[in-house]
Parts: C-alpha cells; structure tokens; sequence
DNA sequence: TATGAATGAGGATTCATTCAT
DNA sequence: TATGAATGAATCCTCATTCAT
C-alpha cells in the first residue's frame, strides 16, 4: 500500500509509522498462521492436524494458508524450522575456550538440553526429517538445512572431545564417532520424554538422567590409569 | 455359509481328510491376517496403513478382520504383542547365566543389533511410539502393549547390571537408569540408520558405532581403581 | 495511486521522456494481457485455464485484469474476437477476384491449412465450441463470437460457390451447404490430427488428403457434362 | 431394503430365482451408476460435473462411486462406450453384398446417421478421445478399443471403395483415404449437431446435409466419363 | 462364520473474484 | 489506476467401519 508512507499531516510520527508495511502485514500474517499451526501440530500430529482448524485459529480463510505455504508437509516444516537459526551460534558461545574439556562436553550437553526445554518444538524437526515416509518427501533445501546444522553441532562436540584426546585429558579414541553417539543418546533421551511409553517407565528426572549418561561416557572417556589398566 | 459342517463332538470322521477344527482353522486365519498386518503396519505406520491391504495381503474380506479384532487399533496392538512377545523370549535366551555381567550386557546389544538387522521392519514399532507427534495420539491400549514390552526388556537389562554392581563387576549406579540410557542409545542409533539426515554423516559403520558406544557405557560403569579414585 | 502523475490536458511536458499518454499505455497493457491470454486459453482451453497464469505472463497483477475484462468469460470472448478479426481478414485477402471459382476454393482451403500450420493453437478455438460436452456450457457471448466469425467466414465461401454456380463453373447447388460442408470436413481433418486416435489411423500427410479432400468436392461440383449426363 | 421377498417355503420356483444373484445386484448397482452419470455428464459437460450429484441421482454413496469407477474420467468413459460394442456388427449388416457400391456407401453412411440418431450419447466418446488434455489421460484398453473400432469401420467403408474402384463404379482412388475423408466428414456433421455455434449456423436439417455431402463425394468419385474428360 | 458392498464423514487443495490500500 | 492479499465455495477422493446376506 502506497509504499511510501502517507505521513499524512506531515508531522513526523518517531521511528516508525503507524500503519504497518506491506511486507509487515504479510510477515505478521505468517507468524499468525505459524502459530496455530504449532497449537494444532503439537497437539494432534502432523497427518491428523486439520487445516481448517488451523486457518480458524489463524483467522484467515483455508485458501490463504496457500498463500504462505505451497502445502501441509511445508506448513509443518515451516513449524518446525522456526526460530532455528539462531541455535547453532548458541551452542557456540556455550563453550568457553578456558574449560576443561569434560567440562567443555558437560556444557555443551547442558546447553543442549536447557534449550530442549525452552524450544522443545523446534527439536520436532529432527523426528520430521526421520519421518519422511509419513509426511511426505521434504522440501530438499530444508533437509539440507537440519543436516548442515547438525554437522555444524558434531563438528563442534567432535573438536572437544579430539582436543581432549590430544592433551591427554581423555583416551584416544575416534572423535567423530563419539561425538555421534553423545548426540544419539541426547537425541535419544529428549525425544523419549515426549514418547508416551518412554516416559512411562522413566523413574529419575530426565535432566538427571541427562546428566548422568554424559558423566557416564566421560568416565568411558577417562584416560586408562597407566598401573591399573597396564595390568 | 455353512461351508463347513459341524463337527462338534470331535468324534473321528473317518475316511475324510483331515479337515482341520473350528478352532484351529479360527486360528490359522487369526494368524494369517496377523502376519499381512505386520507387514503393512511395519511398513507404512499406523496410521498410513490400510486395511484394504491388510484384508487382501491376508487373503481374506475386509469384513472379516472385524470378526477378529474390534479395530485398526486393536488389531495394531495384536500385531506388537504377539511380535513382542517372540522378542522378549529371545532376548531373554540371549543371557546366558555363566557370563560376566559386561559380556552379559554386550550379548545383550550384540542380540539386540542382530536382530534389528533380521528384521528391520519390526523395530519401527518403536518409533511409532516416539513419533506420536508425527502420526497423532495412539490408542491408549497399544501405548500399554509397548511399555510392557518395553519396560521387560529393560528390566532383564537392569536385572544384569544390578547384579553386576553387586558383585563388583560395576561402579555403584542406578541400574534401571543406565538400563535405560543404553536402551536409548542402542535405539537412537538403529533409528539414526534409517534417517537419511543422520545416515548421511555417520563415518563408521553402524555396527561397530553400536559395539563401541556399548565399549564405552561399558568403561564408563567400570569400579574405580582403589588407588586413583580414592585419592 | 497516483503513481502516474495526471497530465491530462494533453499538453507537451517538454523534456521529460516521451511518456505514453493515459490511453495508450491502456490500450498496451490491455494488448499484453491478451497475449498472454491467448496463450493460455489456446493451450488450455477455457475451463481449464489459469488467470493466474495469464496475469504472471501479462506481467501485471490478477486483479488488474479485471480491470480490463469483467471476467474470465469476457477477456476469453475478448481474445477470440481479436484474434477472430485478423483471420477473416487474412481470409478475405487469400481470395483473389480475378482467379477461377474452383481455384478460388483451393485457394481458400490452402491458406487454411497453412494458417493452420503456422498457428495451430488458434484453432483450438474452434473445437472449444464443439467441446461443450467436455468443457462445460460456454457463456453466450462466447458462443456468439465465434458464431459471428464463423458466419463470415462460411459467407466467404458460400459467395465464391455461388458465383461459380452463376458462372456455370459448378453445378447448381445449395451454396451455403456446400460451403458448411467443406468448413466441416477441413475442421475434421485438422482436428483428427491432433487426436491421438484419429492420427494412428491415417497413411497419407494431411496435406495431402486435405488437397484431396477439396479436389474430391470440387469434381462433385462439376457441371454435369451435356452429353454423359443428359443421357 | 427386503427387496427380495423371503422364498421360504423352500419349493422350486422355476427357472429363475427371485432373488437377484450377488453379480446381478452388482450390475445393476453399475447401471443405476451410469444413468445417473450419463444425465449428469451430458447436461454439464466432463469438467462441469458434480460426482456428488452423480452419487445423488443414483441413489448410492458417494463412496460407492468409486467402488465401480476409478475415478471421474473412468467412470465418464464407462458412460461414453456403454453399448457401444454392437456397433460395428450393425454396420457390417447394413451392406448388402448384392447392392452397387455407390449404394453402398449411401446405406453406409445413412446408418451411421441413424444410429447417431438413436444414441447420440455413444458418438461422444470420438470427441472424448480427442479430449485427453481436458479429462485426462483416459485408461489405455479405452482409447486401444476405440482406435480398433475405428479402424474396423474405416476399413469396411475402404473395402466398399475398393471395390468399386476394382470395378470401374468409381475412378480411381485412395480408397483408405477417401474413407478417411468420408469417416472424417461424417463425424464433423454430427459433431456440429451438438456445437452451439455450428448448429445456429444451418440451414438445412443435418440428416438432408448429410445425404447431399455423400451425394457429392459420390459424385466426385464418378468415374472420368471417356469423351468429355479425354476432350 | 465370512463376505464384500455400501457408507459418509473428512480433508487437502484450487481458483475466480473481491476489495482495501 | 494498479495491486496482490484474502476469500471461501467447490470438489475429488480415501478408508475405517457397518451390515445384510
């Protein structure tokens, strides 16, 4: 609309008009639709998630979901990816150059599940690309995006733990390998809290448990004592 | 209808083939449709799978699943238990009661993998119960079935470990939790196979990540060395 | 809005750029929309065509189209007229006054074939009306276009057979049948050419049974010769 | 609903029972489908409609369409080629060998317009081929069985030609094109029947432009008469 | 008991048209 | 005048479940 404020009256109204851009009405729109479609995908799954419910909470009509979205899989997977951009970075600045490294991976973990904990949707999106056959085929740039991602994240666990090994603060070991199964076993753990059957049999807090699988591989992680290993 | 004439009595019908029971033949089609239904489910989920498949696969009228199961859910339910069942029996031969508790834990995984190489499709169930988000709300009922298998299988792995514990073979621990973190982990890392985003960055083969991880739980449960640890 | 400055009073703004006046660029973009329209429509037929896809290949916005053409049906009617209007003109030009009735037949019948050849999509047109059946009732107006242009193009024809009739170069006739006639049968080889099982079952080129075709009418239309005939 | 009256009593009731076999219901459950299909289809068009009412009409569930039909453009082509499989053997009786082939191709092409006259819904299925980009891709045995047909008719009208060719009653010629021709012309007459615009163009009654467009192929397949043509 | 025909609610998606800016 | 966001009716098709035979 008129792309060029009215500024109407000709006073100057501060830092920004009132009436909201084009580009903003549309980036409002978006997240409107982005949030009912969280409310009803997490509550219901994505194949029994109604779209009509969807534009109702939105408040928009069913076509215009279609305006946003080329189509369910891609509603989902906008869902999902929303606010993972930043995560990366986070997991970044959670290692501090100084620490020790079992101190650097029990950081690193910590991170990992406290931002579970706030943002336990976006971690969905990893169950979604391990689910391509129900919903559908990804969008292949969003596939290529989680994986970059996540490569980015080992890399990150796998420099620890390599840097540990070299200085003698953990056993040799292949970094790369390791760095996959603490990641499994923290994918494992979060994805089984939401898993009714999992968390049914759990019987310690998961953060407890999360604390004590990483304690666990770290003492697996322990350089052998050179008498009593030597043996 | 009446195709097949009444033999109750049981008495011996001489010269005639040997036409199997009411009961029997009720129960060779029992199995017949169980087996198409294994298939579908482990194939395509619960929800995806049809019925119309099932029916035919099995060799028999839509109509008549009814008569054997009350519906699509109860019929899922039949198709863990009676798979569940088979599965805990097996794994529960694989303990061998003479071995150390950690060659006990490492038959235990070893099977574990083995199996899910044999049947792959079986352990999909699992994830059927974690992807609840993706294919919607179960039927409280398969929910139970699976947590009972579930939860027997981790107490024969509890079982193991607290025996180790008590007899020095491990490091003092909450059996049941680590019971549970190697179950996690021997998950994560099955499904991971399957995923193509994980696939794609593992560098090792699957199932020397498998034995390694399970190496490496091992090391993290060893006793303390008197010396070094009481320090 | 606003977005052209009004220089309505039509005088010279001197060194600014040769802008198009109000009505001209109208008269543009109203042409460029019916390219586009053209294109599709005659791709697609009516029913099945976008407007979406006209208005992306116009290169204006969908609704601007309806601020040239009140809807779907009326810019489809508006493309059949303009083009309607160049064919019988072209039509009208094939025929040259001084040649022979019967040349002047095949000269028709030739550039409709050639015209055919080079704009093969355009006569789709004609099989939109006779498409009915399929496409659905077409609005009035439609009809009436093409009924209009089809009229013209049939009196073309039925004058040049009544003259030659007149002349004596053909046998006394019903013009205006033959003339439905001869329309009828070049319509039907041209479309047998683009439907699948009609093609299969031809031998000879088109071209050449369309020739054919027109030589096998015009010798039905010879004079009876005295003597043979008048027995 | 108690369609069949109970024939307890348990004697013979002659040659037929009164109620319907399972494959009897079956078929008049598709021809109830079908009329009500035919009704729809041939007042709206292919694309126009509405399955729902289809199902309405016919009394059933919409569902059960698609018991009997694929889909909608299956279950219009079941409406187009419903009795259409008599026609060739009715053509081939038309020809009476003894009659001259110019009476022949008269009684040929006559029939051909009566029996359009009395099902006029079956003709539709030549434009229906011709349609493929409108309705569909329609099912292979559909457009093999109707090119096969076409053929078979083709060739008993080129036979004719031929013969007549062979025997002096008509100048040489192409028979299978001039069959072509004929084929071709006839069906553009009786599809101009059903265009709107084609038909408000006529003047004569199509059955009398029908018998003069033969009459005048006829005449123009007259052999070359020695004197006048040799001149 | 077995059948399989029938059901019909349910859901994703399309697209001509409107209208506020 | 042009835009393009929004609309929402329309429609094909699926499939778990029922039920008469």
């Amino acid at each position: 609309m008129k792309d060029a404020p009215d500024d109407d009256g000709g006073e100057d109204r501060g830092a920004l008009a009132r009436r909201p851009r084009r580009g903003e009405r549309r980036v409002q729109q978006r997240q409107r639709i982005l949030d009912a479609a969280r409310t009803v995908f997490f509550r219901d799954g994505f194949m029994p998630a109604n779209l009509d419910e969807v534009a109702q909470r939105a408040g928009v009509a069913k076509g215009t979901l279609y305006r946003y979205f080329e189509n369910k899989a891609e509603l989902y997977v906008a869902v999902l990816s929303a606010n993972g951009d930043a995560f990366e970075r986070k997991m970044r600045d959670a290692l501090e150059p100084g620490l020790s490294p079992a101190e650097q991976v029990r950081r690193t973990s910590r991170f990992y599940f406290q931002h579970w904990t706030a943002h336990r949707e976006y971690f969905r999106i990893f169950w979604a690309l391990e689910n391509e056959p129900v919903i559908g085929e990804l969008p292949e740039p969003v596939v290529a995006q989680v994986t970059a991602l996540w490569e980015q994240c080992l890399r990150l666990l796998a420099d620890v733990l390599e840097r540990g090994a070299q200085g003698g603060a953990f056993a040799p070991h292949d970094s790369w390998e390791v760095a996959n199964i603490l990641w499994t076993l923290a994918n494992g753990l979060i994805q089984s809290e939401e898993a009714p059957a999992a968390k049914r049999l759990r019987r310690t807090p998961l953060e407890r448990v999360f604390e004590d699988a990483v304690e666990l591989v770290l003492r697996g992680l322990e350089p052998a004592p050179p008498a009593s290993r030597a043996r």
